[in-house]
DNA sequence: GCTTTTTCTGAAAGAGCTTCCAATCAGCAA
DNA sequence: TTGCTGATTGGAAGCTCTTTCAGAAAAAGC
C-alpha cells in the first residue's frame, strides 16, 4: 500500500499538499487536488485509518457498545438490526465505526470510557444498556457524546441524545386496539419493571383503560422479565385459575411463552383467548396464528442513533430525543368478542 | 488517559520496560510487571489501540466481512451468530475486531484488500462472499490470512482456511430420513445452483438415494434461490400438477415458503405433505407444525472461523478445514408413510 | 572475586498522518 | 520597481506507541 509520502512524491508535491486535499482544505488550488487524486488512484493509494486517528484530534470512530447480545439464550436479532441501522448511517458519513458487545454475565472488565479512550472514540451509541449499571452513569458523566436507546436520559449536559418509539402510546394504541373489541378481561405480561420502557407501556395501557372509562384497579400485571421462559410459566400458572379474554404482552418473545401455555391449556387462539405482542420480531408472521403486535423498526433506530450522534457532535443537533414511528401489525391472534 | 510515558514516569521505569510488560516480553521481572500494571491501573491507563496498530508491524486487528446482510428483506440472524461467535473468540484473543459490511447492491467502491489495508487488518473472516464476488479473487491472492465461511477453496497458499458443516453428509441424513419413512416422491427446492453448499447439498441428496438402490432421474430439483417468494411461487406451480410426498428444502426460509404454498393449496402437514429445512432458524420452532430441519450452529462455525485464523496467522494451523457439525432437528413436519 | 545471566535504561528510529506556521508566487496598485 | 495581498505550497513538529541496540546495573553462580 502506497503511503501519503510515495504520492506526494509522484505528484511533485509536499506531504502536507496531499493531506489536504483528502480532508478537504480550501487552500489547495483544484487543479492540484485533481492531480494528487489520480496518483493517488493509480497508486491504489488511501489514508490509513490508524494513523489518522493517531494524528488528528479530531474523532473519527464511533461506537456502538450494546448489552445483552452475548448472552446465550438470545433469540431476539432487534440488536442485529438496530446495528445494521447504525452500521448503514456511519457508513454513509466519513465515520468509522467500532463495536462493543458485552455480556451481561461476565461483563468485561474494562469501562466504557476507557474502551471509547483507547480506541479514540468520539461518540457511542449505547443499546440495551440499562440504567443501574455500573459503567453507565461514568459514561455519561464524561461529556462523550452518547446517544442511548430505550432510556430516556434526564441529566442532560448537552451532549446526552436518546431515540425509541413512544412506548406509552403504543401501549395505549395495542390496549386500545383489545378494549375496542370488547375485550375487558386483559392481563399484562409485562417485563422488567425497574425498565424504561416498561413503565411507560404501564402507563399507556393505563390510559386506555381510563379513555374507556374503565377503573385500574381492574388490570393484573404479570411481570415475566421480558423473558419468553417466564411468561410461560406466570400464564400457565394464571391459566390454571382464571381465564382472560387476552393476554396483552410486552415482547413478542413473552407472547410466544403464552401462546404455548395457552395451546397447552386446552384453548384456541383466538377463539377462546386473545394475545398481542410487541417489537414485530421475524417470526410473528409464523407463528399459528400470527400474531398481532407493535412493530417496532429497528433499522431505523439504530439509523437514526447514528444521525443524531452525529449532529450531537456537530453541535447542530436540534431535538435531545427522536421518536421513531411504530405500527400496529394487525394479524390473526386477536378475536372481535360480543359486545 | 494516561500515555505510556506517565506511566513510566510513575513507575520509576523507562518507557521501554512498560511496553514490553504490555507486551509479553520476558526480559521483565515479574515484580516490575506487575508493579507497572499497578500503576497503570492506577493511573487507568491503557494502550491507545491506533499507536499501537500503527507502529507495530504485527497486525494485531481482524476483519469479518460480511456480504448481503445488509440487504433489506434479509429475515434469517445467522449473519448475527457468526458475528456473534466470531466476536467471543477475538474477544478472548488479544486481537480486535473490525466489521465490514456489504450490501450486495450497492457494492462499496473499495475493494476488500483496500479496506483491509487502511485499517491494517491482519487477517480476514469473510462470510457470504460468493467466489465470483468480483473483489474475492483479489483478496485471496494477496496471501493476507483468511478464513472462508460456506466455501471450499483450492488454491491453497497456506494462508486461506475454510470452516462450514460437511453439507453433503447433512443433505444426506435428512433425505435418508425422508426416504427411511418411505418417501419415494420428493421434490427437492434448491438454492442458487452455482453456490457450493448447494453443489454439496445435491449430491448428498443423491447418494442417499443411491444408497437406497433408487435412480436419480426421478429426482425434481428446483431452483428457488434461496428465496422465500421464489420457493413459495415455484412450490404453488408445481402442486398444480402433482403432489409430491414431501419438500426437501435447503433453507428454512425457503422451507416457509413451501409451507405456505402447501396450506393454500389445500393441503395439509405433514399428513399430505412433508417438509423439512435447512439452518435451523430460531422461528423454526415457532412454525405450525414446527419444522424438521438440520440444525447449523452459526456461533460455533464463527468461533471456529476465528480461531483457525489465528492459528493461520500463527502460522500453526492444523487443517485448512474445519467441519462443524450439524444436528437433524426432528420435529413435527415430515410423517411416515406406510409402505 | 570474577564471570554469567538477568533485568533495566535511554535514546533513536520509525509507523503514516494532521496541522500550524512560514515561505513562495502571482497579480496589481502605487 | 516596490510593496502588498491573497492564494498556494512546503517544512516540521507532534500524535502515541513499538522495537532495537548498546551498554549499565543488579543478581546469581561458581
Amino acid at each position: 500500500m502506497a503511503t501519503i509520502k510515495e504520492v506526494a512524491k509522484k505528484a511533485n508535491v509536499s506531504v502536507s499538499v496531499v493531506s489536504k486535499s483528502f480532508n478537504n482544505y480550501k487552500d489547495v488550488k483544484e487543479e492540484t487536488r485533481q492531480r494528487i487524486f489520480a496518483v493517488a488512484k493509480e497508486l491504489d493509494y488511501s489514508p490509513n485509518i490508524n494513523a489518522k486517528n493517531l494524528s488528528s484530534k479530531k474523532r473519527m470512530t464511533i461506537g456502538l457498545i450494546s448489552s445483552g447480545v452475548l448472552n446465550d439464550n438470545v433469540k431476539d436479532s432487534n440488536a442485529f438490526d438496530i446495528f445494521k441501522g447504525v452500521y448503514r448511517a456511519v457508513a454513509d458519513s466519513r465515520f468509522d465505526l467500532s463495536i462493543n458487545l458485552i455480556d451481561s454475565k461476565r461483563q468485561t472488565q474494562q469501562s466504557y470510557v476507557q474502551y471509547c479512550r483507547e480506541r479514540n472514540i468520539g461518540g457511542a451509541i449505547l443499546q440495551g444498556i440499562r440504567t443501574d449499571d455500573q459503567y453507565y452513569k461514568e459514561l455519561i458523566d464524561t461529556s462523550l457524546p452518547c446517544v442511548v436507546l430505550d432510556i430516556m436520559n434526564e441529566s442532560d449536559n448537552g451532549m446526552i441524545g436518546s431515540v425509541s418509539i413512544d412506548n406509552a402510546k403504543a401501549a395505549r394504541e395495542i390496549a386500545g386496539y383489545l378494549l375496542q373489541r370488547n375485550h375487558r378481561d386483559i392481563v399484562v405480561i409485562a417485563g422488567t419493571p425497574e425498565t424504561y420502557v416498561n413503565k411507560e407501556r404501564i402507563k399507556g395501557v393505563e390510559e386506555a383503560l381510563q379513555s374507556c372509562g374503565l377503573e385500574l384497579e381492574g388490570l393484573t400485571v404479570l411481570e415475566a422479565d421480558f423473558s419468553e421462559e417466564q411468561a410461560y410459566l406466570l400464564a400457565k400458572k394464571y391459566l390454571q385459575e382464571q381465564q382472560p379474554t387476552a393476554f396483552l404482552c410486552f415482547s413478542d418473545l413473552m407472547a410466544i411463552g403464552v401462546m404455548k401455555a395457552v395451546k397447552e391449556a386446552g384453548l384456541k387462539i383466538p377463539e377462546d383467548i386473545s394475545v398481542t405482542g410487541f417489537d414485530d420480531l421475524v417470526f410473528c408472521s409464523y407463528t399459528e396464528p400470527a400474531l398481532t403486535t407493535i412493530r417496532q423498526d429497528f433499522i431505523e433506530i439504530g439509523k437514526n442513533a447514528a444521525q443524531l450522534l452525529q449532529a450531537i457532535k456537530e453541535n447542530n443537533a436540534v431535538k435531545q430525543h427522536i421518536w421513531i414511528e411504530h405500527q400496529l401489525m394487525e394479524r390473526d391472534s386477536v378475536k372481535t368478542l360480543a359486545n
